[in-house]
Parts: structure tokens; sequence; C-alpha cells
DNA sequence: ATACTATATTCAGAATTATGAATATAGGTG
DNA sequence: CACCTATATTCATAATTCTGAATATAGTAT
């Protein structure tokens, strides 16, 4: 029964609210920690520990860039899971939006106008 | 963030090996727990329990004839998403086969040639 | 170096799940 | 009715997961 529990593993750490919308955020592409923060509300420290959940069963992947850390899914395969998810449980996830300014994160800043004398450039 | 919770209440029935081989006992149609309990070598209790952890998910019904409850799945959508399950893992279950003779149960009968006197009708 | 920012880890208690043992029930048979 | 067979339930304990608080670390800027 070995291959129930490889299958079993895998849904163990997909069934947890807070993860299954993680992968959501990062359904489009790789996002910060700072920027799952400002989208779920939850503080920092709980939304590190889900990630490394996600990330020790070989769902995700880090890069760090400056400050940030990006994580990014490496097995999209589990989105199929989840749009299966959603079929049987006749629900689909949206995502809570963050109020634009809430995220500190530079992807979520980028197109803001922002004063030249605030931007800090790297030379 | 209530969707995500139906989800992963799903997801939380699915992710248990044993519930795993039971809906796949489940997919080729009804069978009885003895069945089960002769095809998966588990306790009756246990399996029973099992049984009712999915029954309550909402996965399974159940159906009486004679002595023997026969379980279904009510929910084949979930079938889908133990196939994504498959193709995410890269592994795919398959059910050990329990030794001819070793399961009581009538559908596993029927082909046998049991001798004439042994077998009781409903007269 | 110092201070700051983003993220990770550790620890502990609460809550939930897993599992086995024992027992209960419901239906069938004689 | 008494007994058997198939299945369900209850209870107790072990194991695991959840969650928050506190703290640590690693990189950046000055």
């Amino acid at each position: 029964m070995d291959t129930y529990e490889i299958q079993s593993n895998l849904l163990k750490a997909l069934s947890h609210s807070t993860r299954l919308a993680i992968l959501d955020i990062l359904r489009e592409g790789e996002q910060c920690v700072c920027h799952m923060e400002a989208t779920l509300n939850l503080r920092q420290a709980y939304i590190s520990q889900q990630l490394m959940i996600l990330k020790q069963a070989g769902l995700l992947e880090s890069r760090r860039d400056g400050l940030n850390l990006y994580y990014r899914l490496v097995k999209p395969e589990v989105l199929t899971v989840l749009d299966a998810l959603s079929a049987a449980t006749g629900v689909s996830p949206k995502l809570p939006l963050h109020k634009h300014g809430d995220c500190p994160c530079p992807k979520c800043n980028v197109a803001k106008n922002i004063p030249l004398e605030q931007v800090t450039l790297h030379n």
C-alpha cells in the first residue's frame, strides 16, 4: 500500500485552506512572502510555516532577489488536482484582492508612480 | 476563505491511504464490506470506520442486500481528482488481489463451482 | 559595524486524527 | 425465540497537526 501513502502524503500537504490559498496565489507565477501576507492577511511567521510544508512536499521552490524571497510552483500538475477538486466540490476559490497600496512587495509597486526622490536605485 | 475550507474538507477525507484504497475498490461499482476486508486484509471494524468518514464526506452511500451492505461512490467526480493525483505523483495504485477463495462475499462467489448441496437458495 | 527588513525556526500547548479493543446492533436462519 | 453473520459504534490512547509567541538568521543599507 505504498503508492497510496505517496498519494495521501501529497493530499495531506494540500488539505489545508491556507495552503490552498497559497497555491492559488502562485498560479500566475512566483510571488514573495510579503505579497502573500498582504493578500491573505495572515501573520508572516504563519505563512512561512505553511510555505515550508509545501516546499517539503516538493511543490514549491524559492528564489531570492534582494531582500525578498520569491516562491514558485515546481509541480504545476497539482493545479490539475485543484481544478478537479473545484469540479468535485462545485465551488471555485477566488482570492481576496488586497487593497491597492496594502502590499509592499516590489512586484505590486512597479506600476505605482512613486516620486523619484523616494526611489532607491541599485547603483 | 470559505471555499478553501470546503475544498480542504474534501481533501482531508481523501488523504488517507486506506480510504484511497477503498475508493479504488469502488471504481468498478459497489462492493460489500467483507470484500474490502478480504482485499485490503484489514480488520472489519477499522474498515467500517473509514467507510463512515467517506460517507460523512458525502462520497459514499450504502445499500443493504440480505446480510451484506454494499457501498458505492455517489460522487464519481472524485475519481477525476484521484486520476489527477496519480499524474501529479507519478505513481498509480494497483489493488492487491486477494487470493481466489479468500473473499466470502456473494459477488466473488457467483462464478465459483460450489457443490449444489452446499448452496443455500432463497425459496 | 549598526540598524533595519524580510523571512525562517523553535517551542509549547491545543486541537484533531489515527488506531485498536471491546462491544453493540440489525438482519437472517433454523 | 436463540443463535449466527455482517457491519457499526463507542471508548481510550497514541500520534500528528495546528497555531501562536518568541526568537533567530540572512541580506541590505548607511
